[in-house]
RNA sequence: GCCCCCGUAGCUCAAUGGACAGAGCAACUGCCUUCUAAGCAGGAGGUUGUGGGUUCGAAUCCCGCCGGGGGCACCA
């Protein structure tokens, strides 16, 4: 916002160190800490260090040189239009804004741009975000969920940054573990379907614990219970033979209970506000990748040993040239002719760019896979792809419970719907001692936003490569660094302007901050001014915890204002103008930010 | 054996080369006839696992060691 002003001063700082033989280093910029006022600061000592390794300038240590060059610099600038004033202090030079001047081009950003507040420039760049790959035929858990809510809000920041964006899931639809909820659904089960899309989906993960036990060895069995598990072994291995040569039948069936699981991933990303743009299921990519085997192998990045009775591999490193142990090998056919993992990513990634043209691809995919994906990144790059160098792998920790990792296969898991339900019931529980007035009819839509604020914000305020160990209580908690402390900064905010009605029309851009501002009022306009780097560095990082610390700090600041500050009761009309603005830039910039990590904003609570 | 990630307050986590290492939880002290206390203010809590190195400057970069987690071709 004071991009005109900086480049005055870096083109008289360039200036006088030329007139002056110093060798000055790349001027960084930074915001002053602690100051309570705004400005930029930059640092001399790389300056000094420079000269002092040329056996130049005067032979004082560094930090004492860097003072000498910052305050001779601070005597070449003189007073700058828009600059207060400029310090020299501890080998930094100082520069503050206006105060007044300052929080004018803040507000004046903030309330032109609204909704569009911290919006970065249009980029020519097409970004895809593969998120939300559950496996059909189980139940979406709190692991999945973690997954989907990290795909979703990095999703929201590249696009708010500027990157066309495109939304895929990738649902696991194929596998030992689909056919085995359907054998003994078949078996056991055929013609139920429990009423409800998620207890129908939960059913299924139910089926699946059972069929399990039913099928796996357990310790002292008699013979007759071996031959019995056998006997159940050599069903499900038909019914997947049946399924593989695409009889009618278990096909039929087949598409019937995914269906079924589509339904419950469709009704959850719902419940996250989530709108995919692409679905590519397994047993359509698995269909694709049959066919680039072929290519990979005329091109000589596969080598096909099935003539010596093999499979179909790529020697990775080899291929690159490295000599080192890297990427290692990894099988691309199995030597029965059916495709793997890597094949069909491989495939899928061809169809990203071939299809749907696509510059840069981020997987949000668990840390454990983080070699597969390196490795189809360098198969990817073997074989020609320009994008294969903007792949990334945004790994994430694992969730697990107090009591060890979760098994879909013991059914030890924790859905998601569940966690959500409970969430909903704790702030209904609260809401009456809680909440102010809010009509019945809203109750259960703001707990809603609530409890599901809450469950959000406690996936995103871990960085993605921290495991997680999954605590009810502290997902759901509701006091301190959570979800809903920002959600009530903004019920905050709109309550005092929705009391002080009238005065909101009448405020107009052209109120004035000519007047000597509380440190609170200075920390607030400060950091909703960040609030634009914030996004585009949560971007250009990937960090989806960026943007959840930057919301927090924000609340924080918002909270501590409305404290300190009573605007409503403020006397004079033209500071109680200027601080309405302010709560209105407030409100908007923890609405954006709060959209941005996939959070309701109430306007009750 | 090789590769990747991590070690920061009692606990859970921030800070990725800059000025004084910050929050929350737990515990302690205050603040509700006030724009909603899901909040605010205050004190307490740290030789950033450890030993070296690079640098004017290291929690951050490099090397060693200790401790924890994950991964290493016909699973996904």
């Amino acid at each position: 916002m004071f991009e005109k002003e900086q480049q005055l001063i870096e083109t008289k700082i360039k200036e006088f160190c030329t007139a002056n033989d110093i060798p000055l280093a790349e001027l960084k910029w930074q915001p002053i800490p602690f100051s309570g006022e705004w400005g930029l600061a930059t640092a001399f000592f790389q300056t000094a260090a420079n000269e002092a390794r040329a056996g130049r300038g005067s032979k004082a240590p560094v930090p004492q040189r860097a003072q000498e060059i910052a305050e001779l610099v601070k005597a070449q600038i003189g007073s700058v239009a828009g600059i207060s004033r400029i310090d020299a202090v501890k080998g930094y030079l100082n520069l503050y804004y206006s105060t007044a001047e300052y929080a004018r081009r803040v507000m004046e950003e903030v309330l032109a741009s609204r909704a569009d507040f911290g919006r970065g420039a249009k980029k020519n760049e097409r970004v895809m975000v593969e998120y939300a790959q559950p496996n059909t035929h189980h139940s979406f858990h709190i692991g999945h969920a973690r997954n989907t809510i990290l795909g979703e809000v990095l999703a929201r920041l590249v696009e708010f940054a500027g990157f066309e964006t495109i939304r895929a899931s990738y649902p696991g639809d194929l596998g030992l573990g689909v056919i085995t909820v359907m054998w003994i659904y078949d078996k056991l089960y055929k013609g139920q379907e429990p009423e409800g899309v998620h207890e129908r989906g939960q059913w299924l993960a139910n089926l699946y614990v059972e069929a399990t036990s039913m099928l796996e060895k357990q310790e002292n069995e008699t013979p007759e219970q071996t031959a019995q598990r056998e006997a159940y072994d050599a069903e499900r291995r038909e019914m997947y033979r049946r399924w593989d040569t695409g009889d009618t039948y278990v096909r039929e069936l087949w598409r019937t209970t995914r269906e079924w699981s589509l339904e419950e991933l469709r009704a959850v990303l719902h419940m996250l506000d989530v709108k995919m743009d692409v679905w590519f299921y397994e047993s359509e990519v698995d269909e694709a990748s049959k066919t680039i085997v072929d290519e990979l192998i005329a091109k000589d990045i596969a080598t096909d040993e099935r003539p010596q009775g093999g499979a179909v591999i790529v020697k990775i490193d080899e291929k690159l040239g490295l000599t080192k142990e890297k990427y290692r090998t990894n099988v691309l056919l199995r030597s029965d002719g059916t495709t793997l993992y890597l094949t069909k990513d491989l495939a899928l990634a061809k169809m990203k760019f071939d299809q749907y043209h696509v510059d840069r691809s981020i997987y949000v995919v668990d840390v454990r896979q983080s070699l597969h994906l390196q490795q189809a990144f360098a198969i990817l790059k073997l074989w020609g792809f320009p994008q294969a160098g903007k792949c990334y792998h945004l790994g994430y920790g694992f969730v697990s419970l107090p009591e060890g990792a979760m098994s879909a296969r013991r059914g030890r898991v924790v859905l998601f719907k569940d966690v959500a339900d409970e969430a909903v019931r704790r702030v209904l529980a609260v809401e009456s001692q809680k909440s102010g007035d809010i009509p019945a009819s809203e109750r259960e839509k703001i707990a809603n936003q609530i409890g599901l604020g809450a469950l959000v914000y406690s996936m995103l305020s871990v960085d993605n490569n921290k495991d997680i160990v999954f605590d009810i209580n502290e997902a759901l908690s509701f006091d301190g660094r959570t979800g809903p402390y920002i959600q009530n900064a903004y019920v905050r905010a709109n309550s005092i302007l929705k009391k002080a009605g009238k005065q909101v029309a009448g405020t107009q851009v052209s109120t004035s901050f000519d007047y000597e501002l509380t440190k609170h009022e200075i920390e607030l306009i400060e950091l909703i001014s960040r609030f634009p780097q914030t996004v585009e560095q949560a971007a250009n990082e990937y960090r989806p915890l960026v943007m959840a610390a930057y919301a927090y700090d924000l609340a924080n600041i918002f909270h501590s204002f409305y404290h300190a500050v009573n605007v409503l009761q403020t006397e004079d009309e033209k500071i109680q103008n200027a601080r309405l603005q302010l709560v209105m830039a407030a409100k908007q910039t923890i609405e954006n930010a709060l959209r941005l990590l996939d959070i309701q904003a109430p306007e009750v609570m």
